[in-house]
DNA sequence: CACCAGGCAAGTA
DNA sequence: TACTTGCATGGT
């Protein structure tokens, strides 16, 4: 009675098949991608913030200014005017709503946390990721990005670039929802910090070498 | 010159 | 819910 239970439908099979065998392709193309550059936690929850649609090099712009006038820290950084702070980012673009952006979340990681990642840390994630939504700012790729990178919860980011490459494979429509899109790949691959951490990072580096929006280059899509 | 980059919120209908 | 717009620097 008990082995057609244990086995899971052929389709579903199917899909967890391919996304391992496309993510095993793009890590032997390209290898450890090493996210999230960063120093500390605090780092990575800045940088989640100051690169919302904005090329890493800028905010890595950003984030050099903070550090060499020593106020990347909770405090500090909460510590400083708008004007500054937005001055200090600037590189960043959009750095009067990013400043307003980062303070609104210092507000929040003060206030709830004392400042303290590993409090942070010991929240259960689903309470935590409705909190990190509900701050002005943050949606849900920031949210996730500080779930996976900073936190290191078992969490998938969903990107324009994820929903670009992998509806055109066929997996899911491209308009579809942000937590659809999620549900997916969250379904079809092991609950691991490690693989969601590198499969994130390997789609971004896929999709600046193969897929940018105006030239797609599927003829030479690794995915294939 | 045009286009893009590791989004999000607010306004409108 | 679905669509539009503002935000802005720096690289190609």
């Amino acid at each position: 009675m008990g082995y057609q239970v244990t086995r899971s439908p052929g389709y579903k099979n199917n899909v967890k098949n391919k996304l391992s065998s496309i993510y095993r392709k793009l890590y032997k193309k390209f290898g450890a991608q090493n996210w999230w550059p960063a120093d500390t936690s605090f780092e990575v929850m800045v940088g989640a913030i100051l690169t919302q649609n904005t090329n890493w090099q800028n905010v890595e712009k950003a984030i050099t200014n903070l550090k060499k006038e020593k106020l990347l820290s909770p405090l500090k950084l909460n510590g400083i005017t708008l004007k500054r702070l937005a001055k200090l980012i600037r590189p960043s673009g959009y750095y009067n709503i990013k400043a307003a952006r980062l303070k609104s979340f210092l507000d929040f990681f003060i206030y709830e946390y004392q400042a303290d990642i590993t409090r942070m840390r010991s929240e259960n994630t689903s309470n935590l990721r409705k909190k990190l939504l509900a701050v002005k700012g943050v949606g849900y790729e920031t949210a996730d990005s500080i779930l996976l990178y900073a936190l290191e919860k078992p969490v998938f980011v969903v990107d324009s670039y994820t929903k670009r490459i992998f509806s055109r494979h066929g997996f899911f429509k491209e308009e579809s929802d942000y937590n659809i899109v999620q549900k997916f790949f969250m379904d079809n691959l092991d609950n691991k910090v490690s693989l969601f951490n590198e499969f994130h990072a390997l789609i971004v580096k896929t999709a600046k070498e193969f897929c940018r929006k105006q030239k797609p280059l599927c003829h030479l899509c690794p995915l294939k």
